[in-house]
DNA sequence: ATGCGTTATGCTCCTTTGAGCATAACGCCC
DNA sequence: GGGCGTTATGCTCAAAGGAGCATAACGCAT
């Protein structure tokens, strides 16, 4: 027996940033490609956009400085709220999976 | 900008108990029946009592004792194990939410 | 025997969600 | 100008999950 968790921030009752983001964000960050980042987390292209999309017009924010055409063909960079934000969900989710674990211990194991 | 959490347990990496199944056998431990604690959560009978059977089977345990005919026409009752289950769930999602809560307040109220 | 209310179960329909295809636009490089 | 790689976006298809309908079986009451 053993528990899962799943946390994601809100605004007006809508979802705006979650695990897949934080993912999402991150790997952008380290590729500076939508695309590559997409790759790599097995998912499609059009759905990753489709996400960041969603949450910037919920969150009212640009989480994403894009650019299309030139060298490289294009990329993505974050944005500072982006970079903010990435690490405000990462602390907050890491502290609350451990709070989590601990109070399942206490609950579960004896 | 809120945050939400959904915590269920899993056996052998498949979820077994959420909060989906503490409302549904806490209001068929105050009915008696299947179906009226389906009416009263608005969702399908037919979805209440398959969610019932898929967490037996993957629990290997039996949640209910069934009677079917009779002067009320049937009936539902908790087993042991599903009261002591149900307990426990209940009080670990609760402490959990608390905890996540004040992690919550300490990461995003200043 | 008939009726009633409940459990038990299959089937069809609808909605949601993601996957994948097809383009278009863009800007560097050759 | 043609090719390449990336962003941008619409459309179609398949898979999953829930709603709701249609029965069947059962056992008490009348």
């Amino acid at each position: 027996m053993d528990f899962r968790l799943k946390i994601w921030l809100e605004k007006d009752n809508q979802p705006v940033f979650g695990r897949g983001l934080l993912c999402l964000l991150t790997l952008i960050r380290q590729h500076g490609s939508i695309k590559r980042a997409a790759e790599d987390l097995g998912m499609s292209y059009r759905q990753a956009w489709g996400n960041i999309k969603k949450a910037e017009s919920r969150l009212g924010l640009k989480l994403l400085i894009k650019h299309v055409g030139g060298e490289s063909g294009g990329g993505a960079q974050l944005t500072n709220e982006a970079r903010q934000l990435v690490l405000k969900y990462e602390n907050f989710m890491h502290d609350a999976e451990d709070a989590v674990k601990s109070v399942y211990a206490r609950h579960f194991n004896e």
